[in-house]
DNA sequence: CAGTGGTCTAGACCACACT
DNA sequence: GTGTGGTCTAGACCACTGC
């Protein structure tokens, strides 16, 4: 199979001084097309994918390239294989990568033993964003942003205070009872009511000392520090579509980290 | 080529009720024989272990099954892939991974400009192990161990506090003198000179208030609180080689983490 | 059983580095 | 040019799932 999706390199052009090669192999190219039919939602999260042979078939490739493409979304967490069945599309609801993105763990015993977090929302309001937000969001200072706040206990002891900001708009009718009501993952929420699906983040850690609300909310002395998590997350396209600011109480818990 | 290195189900036995199959595809096998030849020294870091189609002679397997045995072990970063010239021992040396473990980065500014850190050494000396230390580190309490601490400064301010727990059999003849001349990353100097090469590391990080040494060493006031990251790192073969305590100050710096 | 992903092979050609 | 890793193909067979 001599076809190609794109022409690497543009033919009958004479070959510009400047112009850099820009190489891309055919399986990225097919990477870049899935990644196109995941965006704008042709397969949604937790559908079937189509097969391998048939994803060949369309884009006019061979199984294997298809295949490498596959395994690099797949290494991204974006797809996931499972034999016999398909290829699916990646899901924050699943139980095995539940809080995929919580690396906060009890410093003894079974993270599982310890059961799922008491969740509280104290608070729930629109606001305009400032500075600060809107550059973390990529929207201009004032536009409609969402600010929630709440506490996550774990065995009755308040553990993490987290604040949060979701952009107006793609948010729309979100309020603290939807939050409340829903039973899962907020992530596999913002899935499935909002088409809004995260796929990376990134964090900054600090130590901080708390300020009164957060004393008084957490149930901690005043000279108890905090570890302060500050989160991006992103959807498809690098694009953020949320800033969380957790404060973390690290005396029976830690922020865990695996390095390669 | 149907020859394989280990048989996969031995035959002539007939199938126990209780075995598990236990299948382990021949890239697997492969890639655990590489593995082997790096635990040996068969080849040091830096250096290049032979070409694809040598490997693939030497295991009497095709190229393509060495080449997915090798893909695993670079992304692992174990090996390092360098088109047109071969596949070598990755090594704490290179300039582009240097300092791959230390995820602290300035809250501005890009972290080359920063420079590298000043680093001092405050004491280096041998003790036996205590519980905590031996269990860490997989020793029997009352073992040989060797204990350094040192401050790391950047832009002349000093940062971070580092306390680690070597084991003393594989690390004899480290001094302070010997870690204070060698100008690079501490796990280059343990590569090169003592034949232990890091591979990957776990860290569990806290929030906590400084004392009295600690507030001294660093240069702040009590109550600036310190982010207390405590890392184990492995060498081959999970098998522990370094107990780290570290305790970060946060104002001007972040630990910066990507979730994916 | 058919259909899916997973493994293995063999061969062709491309991109890159060194000499 | 030669040798290395990198891409792409085509076909065979294996392992797992569900009908």
């Amino acid at each position: 199979m001599t076809s190609q999706v794109f022409s690497v390199d543009a033919p009958g052009l004479p070959d510009l001084p400047a112009a850099a090669p820009a190489f891309s192999p055919l399986y990225q190219q097919i990477k870049g097309l899935i990644l196109q039919s995941l965006q704008t939602g042709e397969w949604k999260p937790g559908e079937g994918i189509p097969s391998e042979m048939d994803l060949a078939a369309r884009y006019r490739v061979s199984q294997g390239t298809v295949r490498k493409a596959i395994d690099e979304l797949a290494n991204d967490n974006l797809l996931i294989r499972r034999q016999g069945k398909g290829t699916f599309v990646a899901t924050h609801a699943e139980q095995q990568v539940q809080y995929r993105f919580l690396k906060l763990l009890p410093d003894e015993g079974d993270p599982k033993s310890e059961g799922p977090a008491q969740r509280k929302i104290i608070d729930c309001k629109r606001l305009r964003a400032n500075a600060d937000i809107g550059r973390a969001l990529a929207l201009r200072t004032g536009d409609a942003v969402l600010q929630v706040r709440r506490v996550l206990s774990f065995a009755g002891a308040p553990t993490i205070l987290e604040d949060l900001w979701l952009p107006g708009n793609p948010f729309k009718g979100l309020t603290a009872e939807r939050l409340s009501d829903y039973d899962g993952p907020m992530y596999a929420l913002f899935e499935t009511e909002f088409g809004v699906r995260m796929v990376r983040a990134e964090e900054r850690i600090k130590a901080v000392v708390p300020d009164a609300a957060q004393c008084k909310l957490l149930e901690i002395k005043s000279h108890t520090p905090l570890l302060s998590v500050e989160r991006i997350a992103y959807t498809y396209n690098d694009t953020p579509m949320e800033l969380r600011r957790g404060f973390y109480v690290t005396d029976t818990h830690h922020y865990h980290n695996a390095l390669n």
